[in-house]
DNA sequence: TTCTAACACGAATAATCATTCATTTTTTTA
DNA sequence: TAAAAAAATGAATGATTATTCGTGTTAGAA
């Protein structure tokens, strides 16, 4: 009971979210993610104490598969600044591919210090560190400025591709492409921290 | 009756940016903003329709006060790389100074679309532009490389800001020091763009 | 002062859903 | 195959709260 690797334990995060990515979290019925899934309401109950607990469980899933498709990924280029450019790339590449998870993430993440008070969403620091340790790297071979504080410019980097998806998640129509958008957000990033 | 300038109606929008900021729009109860505001819960509904337009009210308001204010401060700078610099301290100042407008902006504007159908939040959107205006007037002047889309560096900035304030609003403690995050945000950018 | 209409009150309503649990179905064990 | 355990069901529960509305209050007009 309650395992992960359970076939309707992935039912329901599945459900989860496309439920949750409708309409958000607190209009998403549990009921409904019941149909989704094609379960009854009370199975869910079997595999999740609360509701809250689906949106936990669906972050640290679809964050733990990001966070380590993104890790490999960047191990591949060895020049720091390339990897900041294939971050941007991979990353905005992501939010395409996943438009349900995307949708959660960009608006549910937001809340979750809100709604959920002590649940702190490890994976998305660690998301973060990423960058953090790009632009460490960077500083350490010389590559990048020595004044360079890796915090704030992780968020930065971060946040700027982030408000980008941010736009493509919340409006119909895409207007600028994803290589276009990838390689001007990390070139402002890259001149404006190299040396 | 309803007047913006009716005190209760201030009285209101000033319980309901405490109250929605303290837990979230869907947590926070109606007849907390009532008690807040020290009125009856039914004295609310001869000022506002729903639950969600007192949420619509609080944005317009608050919105329109700080682009008043930005465009204000902005036109007292020439250069526009300048000009730069100086929105991002104001907008981080402005987080500063109003913490729980920011936690609202922050965490519910994010939501607005989907809650809110059809509200489309037409003051942020003029907020964006006044970045892209900038960096507009750059390329005019030749101060920003020809090849940068205003359409994209707008949301990269205000991203690289907002991701900051976000991580500013929800941790207790404040790391870094806004003129720092200004100062390193603002040179990321402009040494990104600029010819 | 008396009347009236706008304003305000807050208890009662009514709808919504997360969650439970008595029962049934399926799977495992012996 | 029979008994026991586990999983699944879904109707019923119970708690929560936005919103309403019958009644009271106030402030200005006449």
């Amino acid at each position: 009971m309650g395992q992960k690797n359970n076939n309707k334990y992935r039912k329901i995060i599945a459900a989860a979210t496309k439920v949750f990515a409708k309409n958000g979290f607190y209009k998403a019925k549990v009921s409904e993610i019941a149909k989704e899934a094609g379960i009854a309401d009370g199975t869910i109950y079997i595999y999740f104490k609360h509701k809250d607990d689906i949106l936990i469980a669906l972050f640290e899933e679809k964050m733990k598969e990001v966070l380590d498709n993104m890790k490999k990924q960047i191990s591949l280029e060895s020049d720091p600044l390339k990897k900041i450019e294939r971050f941007a790339l991979l990353h905005l590449k992501l939010i395409e591919d996943n438009k349900d998870m995307a949708e959660i993430i960009q608006v549910e993440l937001r809340q979750s210090s809100k709604f959920m008070k002590d649940y702190h969403n490890i994976k998305f620091a660690q998301y973060l560190d990423l960058i953090g340790d790009i632009i460490q790297e960077g500083k350490e071979k010389g590559l990048i400025r020595k004044d360079i504080i890796p915090g704030i410019g992780k968020r930065a980097f971060f946040g700027a591709l982030d408000e980008m998806s941010r736009f493509w998640v919340l409006s119909k129509r895409r207007k600028y492409n994803i290589e276009t958008a990838a390689r001007q957000i990390s070139s402002y990033f890259i001149n404006g921290i190299k040396r």
